[in-house]
DNA sequence: CTGAAAGCGCTTACAG
DNA sequence: CTGAAAGCGCTTACAG
């Protein structure tokens, strides 16, 4: 549309060479005080600022991060994004933002075209959240277009670590938050506990999953696997695999689900087979969402930080960009925040 | 890090012109079968593809888009964006994310940094959901940014209409659901029906409150200022305008909330002062999120249609991107969505 | 159909 | 401290 003004014009309105132009707007190089006042004039004049695409052409970096997960309509990614996106802002960086997945039910979209896509676009780095990453079988395909990405671009991986990728493993969960869930219920007395949600084959359900065995191994009371109902990470698998559970007759009181989606469509379903939580079940959940403690009942749910870590993931991409090598992984143990939901506010 | 290969590589390696290469890659001009077969296995060989730097700078487009929305943890602008992000991929665009609110309570950063970011950037349009935009008052500082961002390049902006700014506007509300949740609460014989949340000063919120009013007003029973309490548009808010309503010690025996966070909220903040809903309150919401079919009780509220809306609006952006003048604004009647929250499942 | 050349708007050695 | 020049990796008239 308007034909924009370049630092060729600005140079000549200011009566210096385009390199002293250059050198003002990047501050680093010292440029003599007049010329520095005439420049300034003239770019404030026309409110200048330096065409982002060729200065990334020519330097090499474009202060522009490229951020890869599921589904932004899940307030677990929601909340990380948003604290990536805002932590880079605060460091110039533009992010772009690409979903995978985007209907519950539907296939997830191939995320290897969003790999292309950002290293035509020359990211500065890229943040890959979740996705087929988590997957406990990665495909050939996948892992070679990752292995490519990684060596053309620093990548930062939240998910399971894929030996020799190239990436920056960061692993956001041991399943000690799950242990914990276990125990916590124990100690109220409840000896039936089932586990409810998470789609099977993906490593985060895997690890969760097992530190739920094991923690019912050591209970005395054994692995039962009519307790275990998984489904998938939204609402209406978390209804489903509560039904389910339901439907096999097997005694229980007290369930840990994925996550607080999936807590909300259990609860429900049990409501509507006329099981209150927490009088007829106890439940505990993980990943706490920003409604948690708002919820009829309230959630008791295990806090993984998820802001705190968006911070850190974010910053340990940027150090990477920026050359370190640094490999700033603090992890925060996970937090049993006690609501009403597992019905410990009822005891005394 | 890995040193990238180029078209000139591409064009030695082919035994053809790099000009040849170029127009082989972007198909629009014919290229003679065996130089097109040639530059074929090459550009297999090494999984080549484009720097879209240098092809933007000298094409004038980047396929890149942005988006500007005040806090994408808000299920409602999260969906939206969800379905503009698929859609621009779908048609080759990257899309850019920005937050302009981070935390509830805290104040939204500025805008028109972002405006600046974006221009410099060189993305090919830019789509600027609620924010400042949405502001009653709008600043003359923001309005003239936003003058500069929509002369040079396209954007569209879905809120209020600011005349002379350039903007393809879309707006979203027009208060009729609100109309429909008032009628539809009379019908159930409510007589007291108070309005909850929603920030003064910001368009949506008068919409919707100024349906409200001209409904209590045909109703007979006129607009009582006493049933009205507004604050903002999360969870929070919803409690505490609740909190607020019932200490004034008026009688209603329904409410018309500002969206699902906060009847959420409300219902929360009811639940805490020995209401019931719907026993003691009806309730029916705006904006229905995701998690409404599950919450206990279930809500009724009126459905926006947001994905549908976000697939409309970022079609009317493509459409200006690629140069169309035409708009197409295809507008969506809300829906009222029987859920229990306004009791009306226990009636005969 | 095709190549040589100009040019997109910058940055950065290089030589003063 | 400063300018002329080369060059980032492409596309696109222009002339065949």
């Amino acid at each position: 549309m308007k034909s924009t003004i370049t630092i060729t014009q600005i140079a000549q309105e200011s009566g210096v060479s385009v390199a002293t132009v250059s050198r003002f707007l990047n501050g680093k190089v010292p440029v003599s005080a007049d010329k520095k006042a005439r420049i300034e004039a003239v770019v404030r004049k026309y409110d200048f600022t330096p065409n982002a695409l060729a200065r990334g052409l020519i330097s090499k970096r474009t202060m522009t991060l490229g951020v890869i997960l599921p589904d932004i309509t899940n307030p677990y990614f929601a909340t990380i994004f948003q604290e990536v996106q805002r932590c880079a802002a605060e460091e110039g960086y533009s992010v772009y933002l690409c979903n995978t997945r985007f209907h519950h039910g539907d296939a997830p979209i191939d995320e290897t075209g969003y790999f292309r896509m950002m290293m035509d676009k020359k990211v500065d780095g890229i943040l890959i959240i979740g996705g087929q990453l988590d997957m406990v079988e990665i495909t050939p395909a996948y892992k070679e277009a990752l292995n490519k990405l990684s060596a053309s671009l620093p990548v930062v991986a939240a998910g399971r670590e894929i030996p020799g990728a190239g990436c920056i493993f960061i692993d956001s969960e041991n399943g000690s938050g799950v242990t914990t869930a276990y125990n916590y219920l124990s100690s109220l007395g409840h000896k039936d506990i089932a586990f409810v949600g998470g789609q099977p084959g993906v490593t985060i359900t895997e690890t969760r999953l097992e530190s739920y065995k094991k923690a019912a191994a050591a209970s005395g009371r054994g692995v039962r696997e009519d307790l275990i109902s998984l489904s998938d990470y939204y609402l209406p698998d978390g209804y489903q695999a509560a039904e389910a559970l339901i439907s096999r007759n097997a005694p229980f009181t007290a369930v840990i689900t994925m996550n607080d989606n999936v807590a909300l469509g259990a609860i429900r379903a049990f409501a509507d087979h006329g099981l209150s939580v927490p009088r007829d079940v106890a439940l505990i959940s993980c990943d706490r969402f920003y409604f948690a403690d708002y919820t009829i009942p309230r959630l008791t749910s295990i806090h993984h930080h998820s802001r705190r870590w968006g911070q850190m993931v974010v910053r340990t991409l940027i150090q990477a960009v920026q050359g370190s090598t640094e490999n700033a992984r603090i992890t925060f143990p996970p937090e049993l925040i006690i609501g009403e939901s597992c019905g410990s506010h009822l005891q005394h």
